[in-house]
DNA sequence: GGGCCCGCAGGG
DNA sequence: CCCTGCGGGCCC
């Protein structure tokens, strides 16, 4: 029987997630049933829900036997692909498995090769890799936004090269890792490939310098919190509600309608009204956030421009309204936040 | 070990 | 639906 190759769980339940559709869509099998919720699933797929961050309940070394386990544990989306993620949400996870031959594990640091262009019998590159492609793109998005990575590794085979670091069976989930930078090159093949330099994320690593804030908004925590990872936490936290407000103005500075774009997407800043940790102690919530291009952030943290209570723009040399500030409708502003902001850069 | 084929999630 | 992707089990 060739079907008795198939390894099917031994229940439904035990191997499944709690998720209506997605289960039933996982045991259809006639083609017309499949169309059918292809078709009903379509509408609500982009939402997806991606996580940031530590998964609870599995700490850094926690071990895995295979990719499913990965999958069903929500350390990881995918089954067979090396980066968990979409464009648009940013990269959550990727496994690390010396695929391909222009990686380099040196532990702390890692560069990681984008994918697509191979040759899925040799493993070998046949084309040259696109930054567009989704799971490459998702890796820029991370970088973009400062959004934590969760790094998995996987025990290299005989068809891939060896990383002192990997387990010597099976996967390893070895913690947070951010996005530094990214590059095309010349890989080893004779195709462009794309390259990810990614950093460990040390506990008591902080993301911004000014950030000593009180986490006290526990509604856009990501995932329930592990007892001893606080500080990463917060990290993740903050990149997250950054990463809401940019979502609300698709990058669009509110001052100046500026998206800047690079390619793999969009770029924004969140910048505080006003300032975390000292002496400000402003809370990191979106309330005290806007979506700003670099040029007028940089204005704003400087008092080059402040606003006033009705939000307008105002010029702080000319003391002269240049513009209204674009404000969504979902992104409530506080203004006393705005208004602490102004006492800082005005005199009366 | 190589080859085959079955697998699923996500994006187009 | 199609296709791709840093799987994986099993046969030989």
């Amino acid at each position: 029987m060739r079907s008795s190759y198939r390894h099917l769980p031994d229940g439904p339940e035990e191997a499944l997630q709690p998720i209506g559709v997605a289960l039933t869509y996982t045991y259809m099998t006639t083609n017309r049933a499949k169309v059918l919720l292809w078709l009903l699933h379509m509408p609500s797929c982009c939402s997806m829900a991606v996580q940031f961050g530590h998964i609870a309940g599995y700490p850094t070394g926690s071990p895995f036997k295979n990719r499913e386990e990965l999958r069903i544990a929500g350390l990881h989306s995918q089954n067979m692909a090396g980066i968990s993620g979409n464009a648009k949400t940013g990269a959550d996870a990727i496994v690390v498995s010396g695929g391909y031959v222009d990686d380099a594990d040196y532990g702390e640091i890692i560069i990681y090769t984008g994918h697509g262009g191979r040759d899925p019998n040799t493993g070998r590159q046949i084309r040259d890799q696109e930054l567009i492609d989704s799971g490459n793109a998702a890796l820029v998005r991370s970088e973009l936004e400062g959004l934590p990575v969760r790094v998995i590794r996987g025990r290299h085979n005989k068809r891939h090269h060896q990383s002192p670091f990997a387990p010597s069976s099976g996967y390893r989930y070895d913690g947070l890792y951010r996005v530094e930078s990214h590059w095309a090159k010349m890989g080893v093949d004779g195709f462009r490939v794309w390259q990810f330099r990614l950093v460990k994320l040390k506990d008591g690593e902080v993301s911004t310098p000014k950030d000593t804030s009180p986490a006290s908004i526990d509604q856009y925590a990501v995932g329930p919190a592990p007892v001893t990872t606080s500080i990463m936490q917060r990290i993740v936290r903050n990149s997250m509600i950054a990463h809401i407000v940019k979502s609300w103005y698709s990058h669009e500075c509110q001052v100046c309608g500026l998206a800047i774009q690079v390619e793999g997407g969009l770029y924004s800043e969140g910048a505080h009204i006003r300032g975390l940790g000292q002496p400000h102690h402003g809370p990191d919530v979106p309330e005290n956030l806007l979506c700003l291009c670099p040029n007028d952030h940089v204005r704003f943290d400087n008092g080059a421009i402040y606003l006033t209570d009705e939000l307008h723009v105002m010029d702080a040399l000319t003391g002269q309204a240049v513009g209204q500030l674009r404000v969504h409708k979902n992104h409530k502003i506080d203004l006393r936040h705005v208004a602490y902001h102004r006492e800082c850069w005005t005199k009366d």
